[in-house]
RNA sequence: GGAGAGAUGGCUGAGUGGCUUAAAGCACACGCCUGGAAAGCGUGAGUGGGCUUAAACCCCACCCUGGGUUCAAAUCCCAGUCUCUCCGCCA
């Protein structure tokens, strides 16, 4: 959510970064700040009401016990209608400002200055390439070929159980997938200081709104009803990533300055609908319904929110370089944007088999447009409270990690070569049919 | 699913209709004390909103949520949510 004062105070500096995304969220600050200025102008009538109705409750009240019974009488006269004018004045000021409310729930956040002006993915500028593409002296084959000859993964029978989009790992790649959220998880709790939590993998609709997936885009995920009862429906959703319990974690807090920085890495399996977009995707893992990965989050003060981002950038990397892996990292332009966030960094591994990049991780700092929205708050050093920078990356997804290390390593026997890193989970060099 | 207890500030916890402007303690900030600290003593300080160049002052709201009674509600009434304890079922 953003601050309603800057907005007031700088509709103009407002509009034009909000006319940067390109998704024409400008044209709704008129209609909010005419929502503001009525409600401020019936709390102001409102609150004259009420004042004069507690002074003179007051004096009835000291009339009272002086036993001055007629003088009590005549004062309840005096506030006759005072309390009709307030209900009523009191559901317009409500009114208005659960309308402002709504509005600005619905305003994405305001893109960070460094960010580049563009509106597709083809206006992400590529800020850093690590490694190369590799070379093959045969013709790399596509995972899904890979998956079915290792039987790492069955896709027929995953149908079966849950339709298209979902994957049954088995064998060698059950395992492999194991050792990937283990090795991440043990990296980045031992080498980057994060904290490991691991979350409900439901959660109630508030946490959405917290980290700004609700309202605006509410039919992208899955709601789950307790038994037959529907009117459970909607209390529980499952968490589309670990970002929505875990920035969660702390919602509606008041912090100490000395608990920041606040950092945590999770694993959670993601659970998302991608409405409209059925029958997309390619055969394999590239889309998929469920995926596994591991997330990092970040509560820092304000003034630590870039260097923080930064930082967790090269964190996010490190996954990939140690698996050995070619990728490059792209900042996203102002229209490619998520919703929340302020700046964001992208990471795509090279998948040979595809021959093209996949995004592996997104990396963003949300500034205090998620606190606003869960109410979390510290202390600052002079005792004001104020919102810190909540910052969320894969560290990284699974599933096209999956897919980039299964192409990269293939061999021209149909064997794979396990990456170095690896070799101690999996207690193999190699993964043969 | 059954029975009971509870929800008050950053935390603990008093408070049965108007001397509550929410006691007290802890934690916090500042001062005194000290070689320095701790302890002790003193002072300050809830949250959000409306006003304000800023601060102070002033005003309103807030004691789980939503209704209701009343001139007046943390307090009385109704409904709901959540938490805890015990029992049942269950991995």
């Amino acid at each position: 959510m953003l601050d309603i004062k800057l907005i007031r105070e700088r509709p103009d500096f407002v509009r034009e970064r909000l006319a940067a995304r390109g998704a024409g969220d400008e044209a709704h600050i008129d209609e909010l700040l005419k929502l503001d200025e009525q409600r401020r102008k019936l709390l102001g009538e409102v609150e004259a009401l009420k004042a004069q109705r507690k002074r003179v409750s007051k004096e009835i009240g000291a009339l009272m016990g002086q036993k001055k019974i007629e003088e009590a009488e005549a004062k309840k006269k005096e506030t006759g209608d005072l309390g009709d004018r307030i209900t009523v004045l009191d559901k317009q000021a409500e009114e208005a400002e659960a309308a402002r409310n709504q509005l600005m729930l619905r305003l994405p956040n305001l893109p960070h200055e460094s960010v580049p002006v563009g509106k597709t993915a083809e206006d992400n500028p590529v800020v850093r390439v690590h490694g190369e593409k590799p070379a093959f002296d045969f013709k790399p084959k596509s995972h899904v070929e890979l998956c079915e000859s290792l039987r790492l993964v069955d896709f027929t029978r995953a149908v079966n159980l849950s339709g298209s989009g979902f994957v049954l790992y088995t064998h060698w790649g059950a395992k492999l997938e194991r050792a990937l959220i283990q090795f991440m998880l043990d990296l980045h709790t031992s080498e980057h200081g994060y904290t490991e939590v691991s979350p409900p993998f439901m959660v109630g609709p508030q946490c959405l709104e917290g980290v700004g997936q609700f309202p605006k885009f509410a039919d992208q995920y899955y709601a789950v009803r307790e038994g037959l009862d529907d009117s459970t429906l909607g209390k529980l959703y499952l968490i589309p990533t670990a970002e929505t319990p875990v920035a969660n974690i702390h919602r509606g807090e008041l912090l100490k300055e000395s608990e920041l920085p606040i950092r945590y890495c999770a694993y959670t399996p993601c659970f998302r609908g991608e409405a409209g977009a059925a029958g997309v995707g390619t055969r394999g893992m590239i889309r998929v319904h469920q995926f596994d990965k591991v997330e990092l989050v970040g509560i820092v003060k304000p003034e630590d929110g870039y260097a923080e981002h930064e930082k967790m950038v090269t964190y996010a990397e490190r996954v990939l370089q140690m698996m050995g892996l070619h990728y490059r990292v792209v900042l996203l332009c102002t229209g490619d944007m998520g919703f929340a966030a302020a700046k964001t960094y992208d990471l795509e591994v090279w998948a040979p088999g595809q021959g093209s990049y996949l995004e592996v991780s997104s990396v963003s700092n949300c500034e205090d447009f998620q606190a606003r929205r869960m109410n979390l708050r510290f202390k600052g050093g002079t005792g004001d409270n104020r919102f810190p920078h909540v910052l969320n990356g894969s560290g990284t997804a699974l599933a096209r990690l999956f897919v980039a290390l299964v192409e990269t390593y293939q061999q021209a026997d149909g064997s794979l070569v396990v990456p170095k890193a690896l070799q101690a989970y999996l207690k193999t060099e190699r993964i043969q049919a």
